[in-house]
RNA sequence: GCCCCUGUGGCGGAAUUGGUAGACGCGCUGGAUUCAAAAUCCAGUUCUUUCGGGAGUGGGAGUUCGAUUCUCCCCGGGGGCACCA
């Protein structure tokens, strides 16, 4: 085939088409229709500079659905705002000293860019950033709201102190005893704080997970985790002294395993717990020991290496069941004020943190649940744990013995309901979610410090309360705390002199309901009912796993709460939610270049060098991009060299998007080629005779209609693949549609029937490839004669006519094993195929001295001889 | 420790309800075209073989006429949770 084709030029075609479907305001989302909807969100993007690989994968995935759904007729709303405030801002003016606010909208202004350059199809009218006034303004009104509903509440807490950020962190932002921003080793503080009431919803949270099908079991599970329910027992000891004295204090405690309790030998409360403070008022060595647990923190490093270490607070506890038993009361380090009581009983035989402290301190170990064929169980360093409780039974436990474990706890729940000093209980992991940040870049949060009437939220009316434009970032803390000018402010109830509140709102409440924002982005109102209610839930939502806690948790609470306050009236916020691979690359490292960037490493043979000294370089591990190893390819580059389609293209193939994707220079090589390919097929069909174009012709040969069915099959099974989000199928089948239509165009015997084959796969080929390649396929389309936008047009209905066949071609084993294969009509009875099948060469040789037992057919699918 | 996911050619990965394993792409090999190169096109590409076949989806067993797919055990890789009582 000689090419005479001009090749396709991206860097002219793309703002061409970019500018024509803004003109033509294709994307714009149309409101206060009875038009089905589909809502597509990516997560929107924190403004750090530049866009990245991992956006481009998020925000293409994301438009091909936006594209195809708008195709098949939906009223599509794909918007795109700016999580914009936080941390890095405040870095980055500490850092060159400039202001966040210009620092942020500077990064504003180039992603878009460098996004619209991307060719989405995005809503680009219903922009915003969650630092415009107009958008963190409605965010105070919604916290005065919640704060009306009793959804938020100030209380004096221990708190996750992070000392590089100088801020207070949620537990959700603690991971290993780190910040999760910072890496910092997190430190326990006393402050008051403004919390937000999610464990009201613990339940209803995890409940409304079994609802969620679109959503991935994986994070579901996470989340269930995470709420952390357990059912369990929660009762009270009496206590009493050295001399056998009851004292007035009692001992409530939380277990999951009642059934132990005649296993107890000790009894373990918090080092903040009242009892461990009361003991440490009469006691030096257990004041020395509360601040060494105080200072011991929750560090990853501590927790690994601590060793658990007790004190005994002189009382003991007296055991519930039987009138001569007490046990120790000790104070220690791996209990938790924070869940259950902060008090626990210690069963050493059946739990190995219990084991292992009643060794150090020399308390009993008494076996109560026995395997039923070793009842003599002796218990030394290792606990006998069996939490389902099979072949197990109850020992050395007065009225529990010969029960299982289930018929224990059931027994031993019964006994302290009946006494009332105890009752079944659910407790959850999940606490309250912590929202005050003393940090300047973030939404201020509306309340007023008045010396006569205390707290004060301020007055709807004088929202917003709006950031200064200028912080002073030459000293530690927060500037807002610094600012006098901006602190002062009159009491909205006694109209006295008063403060400002200076801390800010923890950035994850700006992302917890900018989906809903995003529905009516302009209005007086923080969410408009209407407008919520039709666009909601997000039928799609695209992002990373790693917010499958904090982010996805909160917004599902606060669309709990956006609907208790009446702006909306949907249970969830977002229906469907996928999350996507991240994108990775090989890393290099010269020992004198350190971490080189790919565009500087160049292979000969299998060896790497770098480009400009020629040092060797070591090709290392293939991980996500990330700035600090270097691994990192630009998309603007990318996008200049071979245009956004190509970047496009490639994200979507090979690799399933939910999984890892590498990038690889010959990957984005051959994405380009593969474009110039489609280009080339298409010049070369519109450049066919035309006076075929009006009318079916009568007559196809057996080429022609081969390729008609391949058509309408591909164009079928490609909008499967983008319903279900196998982007990577829908791309190996247009792949395998053009290799058919590339032998076609080489054969064709230019009849009418030929071109007209040729033409109409030309036609659908524009259509399957639009979604991805946007700019491709308008330039294509132009290319083939046609006046209005491709991106206008309605996604093709395959022809059911063609789809079907009217053979089938069947596999012939025997014994299961593949000996031949047999074409036949579709309608053939299965004796007959029997016959066809026997009668094959290669079968009867195989069959030769053999008994036939039994033939197994599955019509259109499979014979199989049974012999021997 | 507990829970979840995952394992298929040199590589990324295909394979409705169990029914022709390796689609499609990358890479590689050979060829055509070219003064040459790029680009493009064609052929081949799981392993093995005495060219009849044989083996083969991490390993082992099981169910079945038939297993990448279902069940059990083991091994490797990834992730989540974790002094949570």
């Amino acid at each position: 085939m000689t090419i005479t084709s001009e090749r396709y030029n991206s860097r002219q075609a793309e703002p061409k088409w970019q500018k024509a479907w803004e003109d033509a305001g294709v994307f714009i989302a149309r409101d206060n229709t009875t038009e089905p909807k589909y809502f597509v969100l990516e997560m929107f993007p924190y403004p750090s500079g530049r866009i990245h690989m991992g956006h481009v994968r998020n925000y293409t995935m994301g438009d091909v659905i936006a594209r195809y759904k708008r195709a098949k007729g939906f009223n599509v709303l794909h918007p795109m705002g700016w999580d914009a405030f936080g941390m890095p801002a405040e870095n980055a003016a500490m850092e060159n000293n400039v202001q966040p606010k210009g620092w942020t909208y500077e990064n504003i202004a180039t992603m878009r860019s460098q996004l619209k350059s991307m060719g989405l199809s995005i809503d680009w009218s219903r922009e915003f950033a969650t630092c415009d006034v107009e958008y963190y303004g409605k965010q105070q009104e919604i916290f005065l709201d919640f704060l009306d509903l009793g959804l938020v509440e100030r209380r004096k807490s221990v708190v996750n102190w992070d000392p590089v950020d100088n801020t207070v962190l949620a537990n959700e932002q603690v991971i290993d005893g780190k910040g999760w921003r910072s890496g910092a080793p997190v430190e326990q503080r006393e402050l008051s704080q403004w919390f937000l009431k999610i464990s009201d919803y613990s339940q209803e949270l995890l409940d409304a997970l079994d609802n969620l099908p679109g959503w991935p079991e994986k994070v579901r599970t996470m989340q269930r985790n995470w709420i952390g329910r357990s059912e369990g027992l929660q009762f009270s000891f009496d206590l009493e002294d050295e001399n056998g004295k009851l004292i007035d204090d009692k001992l409530t405690v939380f277990t999951t395993r009642p059934d132990t309790i005649f296993g107890a030998s000790f009894c373990a409360v918090a080092a903040e717990h009242p009892l461990s403070i009361k003991a440490s008022e009469n006691s030096q060595e257990i004041a020395d020991f509360r601040k060494e647990c105080a200072a011991l923190g929750t560090s990853e490093e501590a927790i690994e290496t601590a060793e658990k270490k007790g004190k005994f607070l002189g009382i003991y506890a007296r055991h519930p069941f039987d009138s001569k038993k007490r046990v120790p009361v000790y104070a220690a380090n791996f209990v938790l004020m924070g869940y259950g009581e902060g008090a626990v009983f210690g069963c050493p035989a059946h739990d190995q943190r219990d084991l292992d402290f009643a060794n150090k301190y020399g308390l009993e170990v008494t076996p109560v649940v026995a395997p039923i064929n070793d009842l003599e169980i002796k218990i030394t360093d290792k606990a006998f744990i069996d939490n389902n409780g099979e072949n197990t039974v109850m020992i050395n436990s007065s009225f529990l013995n010969g029960m299982t474990i289930s018929q224990a706890k059931e027994e031993v729940a019964k006994r302290f309901e009946q006494q009332q000093t105890g009752e079944r209980k659910i407790n959850y992991r999940l606490r309250d979610w912590g929202i005050s940040r003393q940090r300047y870049w973030g939404c201020p949060i509306p309340i007023v410090h008045c010396d006569n009437c205390g707290l004060v939220p301020e007055k709807r009316s004088s929202l917003p309360v709006v950031l200064p434009d200028e912080a002073d970032f030459d000293q530690p803390g927060n500037p807002l705390d610094r600012n006098q000018e901006w602190k002062k402010t009159s009491c909205p109830k006694c109209g006295k002199t008063a403060e400002r509140e200076t801390d800010t709102f923890d950035t994850f409440i700006d992302s917890s309901w900018y989906y809903a924002r995003f529905c009516s982005p302009k209005s007086d109102k923080p969410v408009v009912a209407d407008s919520a209610n039709y666009w909601l839930p997000v039928d799609q939502y695209i992002g990373g796993i790693e917010h499958a806690i904090l982010h996805l948790l909160y917004s599902r609470f606060f669309c709990r709460g956006l609907k208790k306050a009446n702006y909306l009236d949907i249970k969830e916020p977002f229906a469907n939610l996928f999350t996507q691979g991240m994108v990775t690359h090989m890393t290099f490292k010269g020992k004198n270049a350190g971490w080189v960037l790919p565009e500087l490493a160049i292979k000969t043979g299998d060896k790497w060098s770098h480009k400009e000294t020629g040092e060797p370089l070591e090709a290392g591990a293939i991980i996500k991009m990330s700035k600090s190893k270097k691994n990192v390819v630009d998309p603007e580059h990318i996008i200049d060299e071979y245009g956004a389609d190509t970047a496009r293209w490639y994200m979507l193939s090979d690799s399933p998007p939910d999984r890892d994707i590498e990038w690889t220079a010959a990957g984005a090589e051959g994405a380009w080629k593969f474009t110039q390919k489609l280009w080339r097929i298409i010049y070369l069909i519109s450049k066919l005779e035309t006076s075929n174009k009006i009318g079916i012709p009568d007559n196809f040969s057996d080429k022609a209609s081969q390729l008609r069915k391949s058509c309408h099959k591909t164009l079928k099974s490609v909008g499967q693949d983008i319903e279900a989000l196998r982007f990577n199928r829908s791309i190996a089948r247009i792949h395998e549609f053009t290799n058919e239509l590339t032998d076609m165009l080489k054969t064709n015997n230019n009849s009418a029937g030929d071109h007209f084959a040729l033409k109409e796969s030309a036609t659908i080929l524009c259509h399957i490839i639009a979604p991805m390649m946007p700019h491709l396929a308008e330039e294509c389309w132009a290319q083939l004669g046609n006046d209005e936008l491709i991106s206008l047009q309605a996604w093709p209905t395959a022809d059911e006519s063609l789809l079907k066949e009217n053979t089938v071609t069947m596999a012939v084993q025997i014994n299961g094993k593949r000996r031949a294969e047999i074409t036949v009509p579709k309608t053939m009875d299965k004796s007959d195929i029997e016959k066809v099948a026997l009668e094959l060469d290669n079968v009867s040789r195989n069959l030769d001295g053999l008994n036939v037992r039994k033939i197994i057919v599955v019509p259109g699918r499979i014979v199989n001889i049974v012999a021997n």
